[in-house]
DNA sequence: CCTTAGACCTGGAGGC
DNA sequence: TGCCTCCAGGTCTAAG
């Protein structure tokens, strides 16, 4: 489900609502879930630790508590939400797999209709990034350090598809499928170009619109295609705003060409033949 | 190292 | 209505 952008809109609404609290008790219904340890575990781990503070890095959820740091990935369709109290129809508590327990006596939800989402927890530690589920991954697509130098250089001896290598995590953290196609589009830079074929200005131009076009989704609220929308129940805009993902067929809006759809690493591509290049 | 297919899951959409 | 196939904001693994 989410890319960057609707991370930090997530993160950004759960901080407000939820810092200072504490979990009175935590319950994890699909063992799955827990990426590090038994769902047991886990539940004993969070129960009576107060969250600080959330952040957000790449795709993950940070959630500083008191004794610990509690990491979460919502993979495809995972989403938070709080309520007084769960929902009474099955259909609606049939995709909930984590219930948290709050001090002002609501309830942290989890859902995840295809139980792809991940979570960790942590014992303290000085830096996060040491974490097993965070030290791999490359710098922060929103942050400056993504920058056309660094993308220069880590693409150099590569031959990978620019495109594929833009999802890679360990290059860059928070692009996804849609955000990729976009990034690239506005670039000019055809999804199938090698990466060492990449010139120093294709290389800025590529994370400079990164930049832009998180930024701008994020002022959205984020992409709503399918299943996601905010913990408060809006869904996000930027959809209006995607200019060749999913718009196969569709006139490019730069050129009037159809836009094209194409396999790239088994992910849909959509892209404008004439000015990608 | 690189690429590719398959796995993990479920449900919505479209074809017949 | 029902059945079937394909598809989905992600990532990991095995195999060639």
């Amino acid at each position: 489900m989410p890319e960057g952008p609707e991370v930090a809109r997530t993160v950004r609404f759960l901080n407000g609502k939820l810092d200072g609290l504490e979990i009175e008790k935590a319950s994890v219904s699909w063992p799955k879930t827990i990426a590090n340890m038994s769902v047991e575990e886990f539940d004993e781990k969070m129960e009576h630790q107060t969250i600080e503070t959330i952040s957000r890095y790449g795709k993950y959820l940070i959630f500083h508590l008191s004794h610990g740091i509690w990491i979460c990935h919502l993979r495809m369709e995972g989403r938070f939400s709080i309520v007084d109290q769960l929902p009474e129809e099955p259909k609606e508590r049939k995709h909930i797999h984590a219930v948290f327990k709050l001090s002002n006596h609501q309830l942290l939800c989890y859902r995840d209709t295809r139980k792809f989402g991940r979570m960790w927890f942590y014992d303290p530690v000085d830096n996060v990034h040491d974490l097993e589920a965070l030290r791999d991954l490359g710098p922060d697509a929103f942050s400056d350090e993504f920058s056309g130098t660094y993308l220069h250089e880590k693409l150099a001896k590569r031959k990978t598809a620019i495109k594929t290598l833009l999802l890679n995590q360990q290059i860059v953290a928070g692009i996804g499928n849609i955000y990729a196609d976009e990034i690239l589009f506005q670039a000019g830079v055809h999804p199938l170009r090698p990466g060492q074929s990449l010139s120093m200005e294709e290389c800025e131009k590529i994370a400079n619109a990164a930049h832009e076009i998180l930024k701008a989704a994020l002022d959205k609220g984020g992409t709503t295609i399918r299943s996601f929308e905010g913990s408060d129940g809006h869904p996000g805009s930027f959809q209006n705003q995607l200019k060749v993902h999913r718009k196969e067929n569709k006139p490019c809006p730069n050129c009037e060409q159809p836009i094209e759809k194409i396999l790239v690493n088994n992910r849909s591509t959509y892209l404008c033949p004439k000015c990608q290049k």
